[in-house]
RNA sequence: GCGGGUGUGGCGGAAUGGUAGACGCCGGGGACUUAAAAUCCCCUGAGCUUUGCUCGUGCGGGUUCGAGUCCCGCCACCCGCACCA
């Protein structure tokens, strides 16, 4: 056998055409094998493959090829989540059309995916920009249209009033507009809303059936959906009307020295007076997210109203406050600064009063607050008859009178919203709908999808080119016949991901899926993706299953049974002073160099300039790649350099596959040493060795159960580390029979990891068809068990001996085979032994 | 601000409440070579009075014969917050 170096750069490309001649990854779904349907989240084509894509899509290729190997019948598809804001943003700033740009990304990209090697069933990629996926889906909102799921409501957005265009949150920073720089405002518009509150108890109850769902995932979105009890009641003001509020913490009621509105509240805009016309206006301003309304500082412009407590009779007064929210509960809340912080700030600002009526002891009834309101548990004190009560006791106190006296009610709430999903926006799935002056709002027919968009649009003016266009949105009503106009608003991109899982098992021209494939290949058996999307997206698609299978097209509600979300791929930031060309001397000024511009000796690293000198180039923070900081890495240069399987060998290696990934020059310099040194290991093959090697046979199958384990458990890191661990074994094993299995052996257990050069070394030694369609290989279980174990001897709790003994040993001889040792008797130094811990093939423990 | 997570040698990390640091990287020493590259072998947590002892898993407490692991309180960093995908 050959004794030259394995190269990469024919040998991957040779085996990638060898798989698809062999068309080994299509899944066949009248297969009779059991099936397994492996998924990472398909990405958006911004143009090039990200490091972080490579990780990702290493980790299902390698559960996907082993599958294979364990005799699944594989489902391994890829598409493109292909609709969204950069392609319009790079049509405003290059000129170029957002579908075109698209195309070329999507080309570019799956050549890039084609040269990693992936086990990828390419019959089946979709991209969700073309009408024959986005008519589909056009016809799936129309089906939850009828069924009572989707409805029109105002909403808020982000108008930027120079470009008189709606923002997305990413394109407000600090309160202005990104390019216009403008003061970004809030806006009422009517918008198409999907009704997920009328799953929110189901939604949240289906989490405790995601036992394969990380736990921290499945808390993130209880949390989400945020089910509360709480009372429901309502003020008479002043002025003689009623305001209701929704309280969480009904026990506190006593405290309540406040009562505050939205500033989009019915109360506050019904108020004649410019001074709350401006106040309302000031609240105006700024962006529409939670975050920033939280953390803004809290304001509030009192109406002049009063409320009536409903048990003191107490005047409170009514404040507009920017801090409360229209859409949660009834936008409106009596506030008990002792006790919620955001009530507590504002109180303090305006020298309202803070009364205690929850303490942890009753002895501290009027014990003074810190600069904290205190949210905790405790007792209840100053509050008339609810003295004395814990907390949960008298939530039920005051709900049970509220509702004896008729003035309020138990009320279940939710922190979920409904899901807002128009987008004024060209590039998006266009909302099937028609707008007729007779009819109202009326639904495109379903033998009239798909509702295409236009190609021909400019992005010359800003705002929506569909409401610009001089002909797409003008047609007829489909009830009346009468001239009317198309919905211009499109789909949010997190509904064309919140079903593309089911179009990949079957893909009919007629229907968006075949219910039959879909049974067969559902729920997706392992599910990966980046933590990012732990709530929305994996709560849009929860909840877009639980839609269809409401209205009888599909039989199930959770569409993942296993979620695994893994790490970032990081890089530290590199960056370079400028110096003065005629004076040398530092300017102050740095840019950011690209890793493969700098040269490292140990851990300072160097940049070459054109007169051949070193300057010093300043290492930052290991981050996330990013662009904007060059701290990135491409996919194409590191593969042309050392090939794919290094390349995907370094993503399996070392860091634990949900934790961050930092990329290194040395750390892929490593994994292309192991590629060679693997492939030096096959070239010892010899088939014609005879001998037993008995301790060498069980550490291959030791590893070969060790290997199935953790790739089972998605711990590559780990696999990664058996795998070194057993090579070295080979190494040192003297020539036999046992040594040569071991290495073919070898190319079984690395082809889901390093799959090029496990075919190569596969053919050379003589093995027949292709490793990736090979079997896994059997385990003898007799072979996994050791039979002496170490066992380790502790005085005092540390350490002092260890004593190698056959398995099973009688717990008094190792007690005597301790107390035996030399090292023990010194540091028992004759004290008298009180206690003895023995843990049968582990340890025994000596205490004094 | 709210919700969730992470923290172990110079670095990435391993470790069913039971020998902390497997495996890899970096570094040091050696072999081979005219030389280099490549490869192979050995060493590599810190300290000390070095057959061995002490300290050591972000910080401060606690439970236990025994804690990286369990409990309480902090700190730092990361992710999400509904129009980025």
């Amino acid at each position: 056998m050959t004794d030259t170096r394995f190269d990469p750069s024919t040998a991957d490309g040779r085996w990638q055409r060898a798989w698809d001649e062999a068309r080994c990854f299509e899944a066949d779904s009248n297969s009779a094998r059991p099936k397994s349907y492996v998924l990472e989240m398909f990405p958006y084509p911004s143009g090039r493959i990200h490091i972080g894509h490579v990780r990702n899509y290493t980790m299902g290729d390698v559960l996907a090829r082993y599958k294979k190997m364990r005799g699944f019948e594989v489902l391994h598809p890829m598409g493109w989540d292909a609709f969204g804001m950069p392609a319009e943003n790079a049509a405003m700033e290059k000129g170029v059309h957002p579908g075109g740009w698209t195309r070329e990304n999507i080309a570019n990209m799956k050549a890039q995916l084609k040269r990693i090697g992936f086990a990828l069933d390419w019959s089946r990629e979709i991209a969700t920009c073309e009408p024959d996926y986005y008519g589909h889906e056009q016809a799936l909102f129309l089906d939850l249209y009828e069924a009572g799921l989707v409805y029109r409501r105002q909403s808020e957005v982000n108008w930027d009033p120079v470009d008189m265009t709606v923002l997305a949150n990413e394109q407000v920073i600090d309160g202005k507009g990104w390019r216009s720089g403008a003061d970004v405002e809030k806006r009422k518009l009517d918008q198409w809303f999907l009704r997920i509150t009328q799953f929110a108890d189901d939604l949240l109850e289906g989490l405790g059936t995601l036992e394969k769902w990380p736990d921290k995932v499945r808390l993130m979105q209880e949390n989400w959906i945020g089910k509360s009890q709480g009372l429901e009641f309502s003020f008479t003001l002043s002025n003689g009307e009623s305001l209701p509020v929704y309280t969480t913490r009904p026990d506190t009621i006593f405290g309540a020295t406040f009562v505050a509105v939205a500033a989009d509240h019915p109360v506050a805009r019904s108020l004649d007076n410019e001074a709350a016309r401006a106040f309302i206006a000031l609240c105006k301003k700024g962006g529409t997210t939670a975050a920033e309304l939280e953390t803004a500082e809290k304001l509030g412009f009192d109406t002049g109203l009063t409320a009536r407590h409903p048990f003191t009779g107490a005047p409170l007064p009514v404040y507009i406050a920017n801090f409360v929210l229209m859409d949660y509960g009834t936008g409106a809340i009596m506030a008990v600064p002792g006790h919620d912080q955001r009530d507590f700030e504002f109180a303090t600002k305006y020298g309202l009063p803070i009364p205690r009526v929850v303490a942890a002891d009753p002895a501290d009834a009027n014990k003074p607050f810190g600069t904290e309101a205190e949210a905790g548990d405790g007792v209840l004190v100053n509050s008339d008859f609810l003295d004395g009560m814990a907390v949960e006791a008298a939530k039920r106190e005051v709900i049970a009178r509220a509702e004896a006296e008729g003035w309020g009610k138990g009320t279940t709430v939710w922190r979920l919203r409904d899901w807002g999903v128009s987008r004024q926006r060209y590039w998006g799935t266009p909302i099937p709908f028609i707008h007729c002056a007779a009819c109202g709002v009326v639904p495109v027919p379903k033998d009239q999808l798909p509702v295409v968009l236009p190609e021909d649009v400019d992005f010359k003016t800003p705002g929506n080119p569909l409401l610009r266009h001089s002909t797409w949105k003008h047609t007829t009503c489909p009830k009346c016949g009468a001239a009317a106009e198309r919905e211009t608003d499109t789909l949010d991109t997190f509904v064309d991901s919140s079903w593309y899982f089911l179009r990949f098992a079957s893909q009919p021209a007629d229907r968006p899926f075949d219910p039959e494939e879909v049974a067969k290949w559902l729920p997706v058996e392992q599910y990966i993706g980046g933590i990012e999307h732990a709530i929305l997206h994996l709560l849009y698609a929860r909840f877009w299953t639980r839609a269809l299978q409401h209205i009888g097209q599909i039989d199930f509600a959770e569409p993942f049974a296993s979620l695994f979300t893994q790490g970032m791929v990081t890089h530290a930031t590199l960056e370079l002073e400028y110096e003065d060309p005629l004076t040398g001397e530092k300017t102050g000024k740095t840019s950011y160099l690209l890793p493969e511009e700098v040269e490292w000796q140990g851990d300072k690293a160097f940049w070459r300039d054109a007169k051949n000198n070193l300057k010093p180039v300043k290492v930052g923070r290991v981050i996330k790649m990013s662009k904007s900081k060059k701290n990135v890495v491409d996919p194409d240069t590191i593969i042309a350099r050392y090939g794919a399987d290094a390349v995907r060998w370094f993503m399996l290696s070392d860091s634990p596959p949900e934790r961050d990934l930092p990329w290194s020059e040395a750390g892929i310099e490593g994994c292309w040493r192991f590629v060679q040194r693997l492939w030096r290991l096959f070239g010892q093959y010899d088939g014609a060795a005879e001998g037993e090697d008995k301790a060498l046979l069980r550490k291959l199958h030791q590893t070969v159960a060790a290997v199935a384990e953790d790739i089972e458990a998605l711990s590559f890191n780990k696999a990664v580390a058996r795998l070194y661990e057993l090579a070295s074994a080979i190494d040192k094993a003297a020539l036999s029979a046992t040594r040569a299995h071991a290495i073919r052996t070898m190319a079984q257990l690395v082809s889901p990891m390093m799959p090029h050069l496990a075919e190569e070394g596969w053919v050379a030694m003589g093995g027949e068809g292709l490793v990736a369609m090979a079997a896994w290989p059997a385990v003898d279980p007799a072979l996994l068990v050791e039979d002496e174990v170490t066992i380790a001897v502790q005085h005092k709790g540390k350490l002092r001996d260890t004593l190698t003994v056959a398995k099973g040993l009688p717990q008094a001889e190792l007690e005597a085979l301790a107390l035996a040792s030399a090292n023990v008797q010194r540091s028992l130094d004759g004290a008298p032994v009180r206690k003895v811990i023995v843990v049968p093939d582990r340890l025994v423990n000596i205490v004094t």
